[in-house]
DNA sequence: GTGAAAGCGCTAACAG
DNA sequence: CTGTTAGCGCTTTCAC
């Protein structure tokens, strides 16, 4: 708890009164632990470094002298002499008002640093607004070689960004399906998410199954929409109508109304994400149809607002943390010229709560469960 | 899946393609600038900070050397010699359920990136799940000297931690009120958003104005709190219940359900964010109460759902992006030893949407007790 | 004005 | 196995 507990050798409020040699209030180096220990800098290093040539008693002096002095090393001196910042970067673009209820980013964070901590690798953002923005900001991480590696997030039809990143010899990993020839994504399985959707509805009686889809230019946007297109028609019927909005709350509405303007609308309509499926559902109830008697709905992300919707949201569910994760350690790997290795994610979960149900005045098959 | 690697050494993906005369594959340094202008290194080095000390002929030279090698000063070597990481440091720490749902996070990183990529630092990011592990987040920041600052964020009662980034010689700036001798907070004023909540309902009538705190080991939660108390007295009511939650949407139901339990239930709550009053409306409803002919709820936050609930949250709104962007200011002022100035955050609004209304029987009921 | 040279603190060859 | 030595790329005196 108190990291200046007065016993402590050592531990004078700043790293002023170093009991030991350390003469003055300067940082105490490399020099100071290796002369506490009686050995060369460099057996200090090697320690620190976690390789063979250090005996044991030197080893446990070291690390001793080290634990007294409470020194580390010096990131910035390690990553000039090993070229390496022993940092990643994440640049994220979104609109300010996806910012602050998109779910992926602080989750994916989080899986991030549940890896890079363990590592000893640190986490650099950089929240842009713009394409010239973000060009700029994974130029600057290039140039100034302020982190070893970046992830990819939202990634575009046609984006350029990996052949750029090539270009700079900045390594990274992409998220998300699709992508590049020579760069392979780590995704969770957006597409078996909306089949399952797709499926329950289906099960349910429904026969005019609606989409509303992300910003057209994002592979996932499109992955999903054609998940749910060819799923459809897999079980033999057309697409129920589908809306193209951008992930906000007021375009899921907009959308919303759109498709049930609609002369046959549908019963059940499938969103892309949790945030328009909400704006939906309050939509629909506006203009007087109910949720989930005239209209099912199904978001995408399981927010944790997702249950305490009225009525509660049918929901896909990714395990974000776990892909933070593996993105994480995979990246690593790489910068470290390792072998990535397979990752694993685990498989996507479609969560029912209150907001789908059967289809109303079925003139559909009578066998449908649940 | 994986994701490709420039492993091959040398070769591969790594920059090369130098446009002008950079010799090898070798990375651009400022020597090879210095040469293309036809100066030194030194004047390189004080073109790019700014310096006084070269001519203007000299000068165009050196600029447009290092465009054309598409030179940047390596972050790495100028944090080692100049001593300054030229990077600020966000520890956060939060529940993992509470990470997905929170505005705060998005928008404040939002905010503090706004104004640092305008002054070149970078941000790293540190998620972290438990008291130790942020101590030793805060620690490693400062003994690998990875940041020069950093941002102190849901400072809790008796926080030791502006304490210890004293004696650990890290700079900080405190968010939201309370707060140490020496280190100013800059917040937001919570309590204004508060009274203005408990203003609204009194105006409605209401007379029993209860109130579900977030966790009380935050200063945040105490301050809410003791202006809910404050207000509520000041216009002559007694506080009308409160319950203590943990800000996600289980323990805002929770919380509801149990003041609603009481023998004189309130007729209108306030709750600590927009999550637990979500969660508080979707409670209510499920016990037959309805918001707000029989309920009225108040959230905090407005997240960008809020409209899209049924019925819309009223809700205090505070702008988090601007505080953040205030934050770095500041922050970037105190280590690079100049005047903080004064920040001059925006006020917080309170939003009236449709989760408030008139307590009922107001005017059927004149002889309510007094 | 400009250029040479000495670090910043660490890593990694290379001798001993 | 240990100690010495030269960098990593930039900043910053300090002579010229």
């Amino acid at each position: 708890m108190n990291a200046i507990s007065p016993d402590e050798p050592g531990a004078g409020a700043t790293a002023s009164a170093s009991p030991a040699g350390a003469p003055r209030d300067r940082r105490i180096t490399i020099g100071d632990v290796a002369a506490r220990a009686g050995v060369s800098k460099s057996a200090v290093s090697f320690v620190f470094n976690g390789r063979p040539g250090v005996g044991e008693g030197a080893r446990e002096r070291i690390l001793e002298a080290a634990r007294e002095l409470e020194w580390r090393p010096d990131a910035r001196a390690r990553a000039l002499s090993r070229s390496r910042a022993q940092a990643l970067g994440l640049v994220i673009r979104r609109e300010p008002e996806l910012l602050s209820t998109d779910p992926f980013f602080p989750q994916f964070v989080a899986g991030v640093e549940s890896h890079l901590s363990t590592v000893g690798y640190a986490l650099v953002l950089q929240v842009v607004d713009g394409e010239q923005a973000e060009h700029d900001a994974y130029s600057r991480f290039a140039h100034e070689a302020r982190v070893d590696g970046v992830f990819l997030t939202d990634l575009r039809i046609e984006d350029e960004r990996p052949a750029e990143l090539a270009a700079l010899g900045m390594p990274c990993v992409l998220l998300g399906s699709g992508g590049g020839e020579d760069t392979a994504p780590i995704g969770l399985d957006d597409a078996a998410g909306i089949r399952r959707a797709v499926r329950h509805l289906h099960a349910l009686g429904h026969q005019r199954i609606a989409h509303v889809a992300g910003a057209d230019r994002y592979v996932h946007s499109r992955v999903r929409r054609e998940a749910w297109e060819s799923e459809v028609r897999r079980l033999g019927l057309e697409p129920g109508g589908i809306a193209v909005a951008d992930f906000t709350g007021a375009s899921g509405a907009r959308a919303t109304h759109e498709l049930l303007d609609h002369p046959e609308p549908p019963t059940a309509i499938i969103y892309a994400n949790d945030i328009m499926a909400i704006a939906g559902i309050s939509a629909a109830i506006d203009r007087g149809v109910r949720v989930p008697q005239d209209l099912s709905i199904i978001g995408f992300d399981d927010i944790p607002l997702a249950p305490y919707i009225i009525p509660p949201l049918t929901t896909v569910r990714q395990d974000v943390f776990q892909w933070g994760s593996a993105c994480a350690r995979t990246l690593v790997a790489i910068v470290e010229g390792g072998e990535p290795g397979a990752v694993d994610l685990p498989p996507v979960e479609f969560i029912v709560r209150g907001s789908t149900g059967p289809v109303r005045g079925q003139d559909a098959a009578p066998e449908v469960g649940e």
